[in-house]
DNA sequence: TATTGACTTAGAGTAAACTCTAACTATTAT
DNA sequence: ATAATAGTTAGAGTTTACTCTAAGTCAATA
């Protein structure tokens, strides 16, 4: 059990963010008794996971539907988790394409400069 | 010589998006007697290098930074410019790396939910 | 001649994801 | 007892990079 001192140490994000997940409805956190979040184990790898899917550029609402889709009925709805994940999967593999173009072109650039 | 919607279609960029980058003076393009753009082939490989490096996350007012070094002295700036060109190549393999372990833990939560 | 379609401008509006503020409560340290 | 620290809330503000609108000028075409 953490509190969100901790959470945000474990998990990078800042505490203003994990309340913003909350308050978004990303994330559903139980509290004390006196109003205080505790986060368990199982919220940390879901906070760990939704960092991985923003940091590689799935909007939150996306996130949000999905992780709602598996907070429902995960039985009915593992196809469709399942297809969306396979989608940014492909979405990342582009971008990483994409990303090691730009870094050739920017490493001709810095060549050309260095032959000055 | 290109037309704003030439270079537009050219670039990729929209012709609100190469309005806009003259305004915050990230370009300066020349214009003829009617008050119309004139882009020349030097002013699309800029575009094209703009866009390589905000698709890689540099934003705008470093990359205005960096133009505006290389516009007023080329060769005084050439080794500001370098670092600067080297350390968003650091960033650009840093976030490859990032983005592919990113790739590897959506992977696991993939085979995961395929052997349910 | 009129309308279509290209261009122009200044400036307002938008979307996403935070980020911060103010006002408050509860617990611990001096 | 008082001050510091950690938590809470609602809601306002910020940043980045566009994106759009309104009002206008030209040139060519029906």
């Amino acid at each position: 059990m953490y509190n969100i001192s901790e959470t945000s140490k474990e998990t990078g994000l800042t505490k203003h963010t994990l309340r913003y997940y909350e308050k978004i409805e990303l994330v559903a956190i139980k509290k004390d008794e006196k109003g205080h979040r505790i986060y368990k184990q199982a919220d940390l790898s879901a906070l760990t996971f939704i960092k991985c899917l923003t940091k590689t550029g799935m909007p939150l609402d996306q996130i949000k539907e999905m992780s709602k889709l598996a907070l429902v009925n995960p039985a009915d709805n593992a196809d469709r988790i399942l297809s969306l994940l396979q989608s940014h999967k492909d979405k990342i593999v582009a971008d990483l394409k994409e990303s090691k173009e730009s870094l050739k072109m920017i490493d001709a650039k810095i060549d050309l400069a260095l032959n000055l």
